[in-house]
DNA sequence: TTGAAAGCGCTAACAC
DNA sequence: GTGTTAGCGCTTTCAA
């Protein structure tokens, strides 16, 4: 009863016709009569046939795999975008293979059109992994469908948020509240490895301040890494200067965490002495009533999934670049308030 | 410029060579002269060949390929341990399939022998998904190399923690700290799926009441979901309780955090009035000082995956079944305490 | 509407 | 040590 080694002659044989017949019916082609399809049908069911996709691949060349590249599987942000992809493209049929790149090296070796992956998928993800010029007219000439998140390339549909806007939007509330002095913690370029939201959320930072007339200074931010006690370190620097800041907007709900921790460990009542913003609403965040910018990143890998889908069709009538800014949306909640007279 | 299209036949005749040279030479196979294989390595480089895959697929059967299956992708566990296993295989030159099965019938399709998967993946890894006998003997008939992680099957090898005995350990902290009613609070199964880990807690919390001859009483047991706001609403009903414990046992951390927040909107002190206990030491419960059971999914899953590429060679030796207990261990902070007098 | 046959790019006997 | 050749299981012209 192993119906393992079942191959389209077995079918073929069967239902009485040739393998191409087979073939097409199968696939729901056209140009097969309806008799013929069920004979075919209930030959493959009677043999639980199921088509080797290894063989048709190198037939057809089409994969019906998606690989999706990321910086790291087990954070936050990463593991929810892979689930949202891999809801829309298992479901669309397509195999994904996921693959970390934890170094520049790796990092060029796939974004290279000829890397050794290229012929093992149709499309590929590129999530918060930063493409240079080079690399991108390189894909571009590979018949690759590519679709990036956390990037615009302007070659490439695109998944983003309007990082910028929002951290602005935080910003411009606590000048709102009454603060002017606004301290700034974010999580720099890991290892080797070019990472622009940071940067972004940090314009979006001193947009907002200058916007308000109070004017950004850069003796307010600190750079540290991406976890929670590096944030508390990294506000306990703040609130440790001669002239402390009244609020803390970290650029992530993590390294906002580590602020509240800080606060609580120097005995600085939030929000009555400091007002502390984040960026992400994970969760948990909701539960230690942080105010902070919701992002859902889930929803961002199902539409770069669509996305890519959409590809093929696309192209074929050359439609225009398809650019989504996903939604972000300011969460005030009990950490901020205004700051003591 | 593209060197896309660039096969095995083109190096042969750049080196001079036939293809079967080639393919063994670059393959580092015996019986190729050095001077040939510094030729055909030459040819290769300047034409920047990468094997095809696929094809070599099809002419071995050998896919070099691997499935993760997962209920899910975005949790913390599970991110973590694919985290691991995709470190692991990508290093060792392997693929790696993401699946996650969201109910039973997808689930079924894919532990089933004959499932469409099964051609596409040398091996398996079940995170957490349920075999059933049929399940196990079915796959066991293939020549698909499977590990499972979180159950063990007796057929395959395996990465577990011992939920049962650590949970039984943490409870008898509990009560060697003086609690006599300690409550439970777990997420169950969820969604149609079978899900033994919480479970096996509730096992070793009973354990661990009864051996302290305190006795375990299932009206201190609440099952909900996975969710903070779950386990905030589930503790609040156990403290709602006209004799409510001085002490939560949560089977997860996220569940546990619920608890704290139950019990600071009820103005429970913790741990003077209420000991609050989790399970999985997740980065942020250090800094919510909350006493757990730590463990490290990441490791199980860099196991589990160093299991599978062990595995040919095992069968072949038909060596003894290898089953690995992963380490956990206590972490004492500042939710528990001795119950008030 | 159907079938015969030539690949897809590689590997693995088998012969030399 | 190297080459010839027959597949791997499917798709896709091209003819019928």
């Amino acid at each position: 009863m192993d119906s393992a080694g079942v191959t389209i002659d077995d079918v073929a044989r069967r239902a009485g016709v040739s393998v191409a017949t087979v073939s097409r019916a199968l696939r729901s082609l056209p140009n097969v009569s309806a008799a013929t399809r069920h004979k075919v049908e209930a030959a493959a069911a009677e043999l639980d046939y199921h088509i080797d996709r290894t063989a048709s691949r190198l037939a057809t060349g089409r994969t019906e795999t998606v690989g999706v590249v990321v910086p790291m599987l087990d954070a936050w942000y990463f593991s929810r975008v892979m689930s949202g992809i891999e809801a829309i493209l298992s479901e669309a049929g397509y195999d994904v293979l996921v693959t970390s790149v934890t170094d520049e090296a790796a990092r060029h070796r796939l974004a290279s059109g000829n890397a050794p992956l290229r012929k093992r998928v149709d499309g590929l993800i590129f999530v918060d992994v930063l493409l240079t010029p080079d690399e991108i007219s390189a894909l571009d000439q590979t018949s690759l469908h590519i679709v990036t998140v956390g990037q615009r390339t302007g070659a490439f549909p695109a998944v983003t948020i309007d990082n910028r806007g929002a951290a602005r939007d935080l910003v411009a509330h606590l000048v709102d509240l009454g603060h002017r002095r606004v301290g700034f913690v974010a999580g720099g370029p890991a290892a080797d490895l070019p990472f622009s939201v940071p940067g972004e959320r940090r314009d979006g930072y001193a947009d907002g301040l200058d916007k308000a007339g109070v004017g950004h200074d850069e003796g307010l931010e600190v750079w540290t890494g991406f976890t929670l006690a590096q944030g508390a370190a990294a506000a306990r620097q703040l609130l440790e200067m001669p002239d402390a800041p009244t609020a803390i907007f970290a650029a992530s709900d993590v390294l906002a965490f580590g602020a509240l921790q800080a606060a609580r460990e120097l005995g600085r009542a939030v929000p009555g002495e400091l007002s502390v913003a984040g960026f992400d609403d994970r969760e948990v965040s909701s539960a230690m009533d942080l105010t902070t910018v919701h992002q859902d990143p889930a929803a961002q890998g199902r539409a770069a999934a669509a996305l890519l889908l959409e590809e093929p069709a696309r192209r074929d009538h050359s439609e225009t670049l398809h650019e989504i800014v996903a939604e972000t949306r300011l969460v005030l909640r009990g950490t901020t308030a205004a700051p003591p007279p």
